[in-house]
DNA sequence: ATTAATCCCTATTAAACTGGTAGGATTAAT
DNA sequence: ATTAATCCTACCAGTTTAATAGGGATTAAT
């Protein structure tokens, strides 16, 4: 399941983009607006900050906007940010490979063949950006 | 990710099917060939049981076989029994529906689309079976 | 220059989850 | 009766999760 980091992340990217303001919007007035616990927000600011999807600016009348193109940030890209790989196992992970044990004894693990399948069929979903989510609600 | 469990019973019913012994096949054994720690595995077989997927059989020369067909078990079910709920959030699972704050709130949560979707496209593939599983091997 | 608002960093915590272990009770075939 | 197997209950150490707490650094409006 998404953990609760990458919900609030979505969350606050959608309002950052639908807000549509010159002026950075703060941390305060997004944690009030989508009731999200303002000090756990801010790490979660901090880690997209990190990872170059957001800039910020301090002060007051400071906050958070996008650095990256809205059109550019994926749900996936969210998702690996902050909970690692899309893929169920680690051994179809694109972003986060590792060999599995059965993967190194076996010539070609059953298992293996699913999850590479399935991550084929959830990307395209995972790859859609925010703008485009925040069309589809309109 | 997958947890371990899942990953273990999977192989394990992998196991089972492809021995195609009419006498049950023991946690030990299957243990030994897959290499699972036994007592894990025990832990894992009594909750494939207890969903009647397999039944057992006591005593020497005991052990466990297919009480359903593996025509009729499915990756997704045996994910739902160990690990719970395929999809990523709990207000577009099926079997483990659930609202969340945002769904209540919000005529219709962005997010929620995204995860519907995405769902959608995950079952068909986690919808294969054992002996599909088993003959994709081949 | 003060101050108010923010960013930013570190630490702590309670609860849940994960990946196992341990030991004994029960059952049934020999 | 012995043995080999399932079954049942409890335990445990380490990690992750979802926060909370506090405070220092930075900035900009006044």
């Amino acid at each position: 399941m998404l953990s609760s980091r990458v919900k609030y992340a979505i969350h606050a990217l959608l309002y950052i983009h639908e807000q549509k303001a010159h002026t950075p919007l703060s941390a305060k007035k997004i944690a009030d607006a989508k009731k999200i616990p303002f000090k756990f927000l801010e790490s979660i600011l901090q880690e997209l900050k990190q990872a170059a999807i957001i800039k910020s600016q301090r002060g007051p009348s400071g906050g958070y906007g996008f650095l990256k193109s809205p059109d550019d940030v994926t749900i996936a890209a969210i998702m690996r940010i902050i909970d690692g790989p899309i893929a169920l196992t680690s051994c179809t992970s694109e972003n986060f490979y590792d060999t599995c044990d059965e993967c190194m004894s076996e010539h070609e693990c059953e298992i293996k063949t699913v999850f590479r399948d399935l991550r084929k069929e959830m990307l395209p979903v995972l790859n859609r950006s925010i703008s485009e989510l925040s069309k589809l609600s309109k």
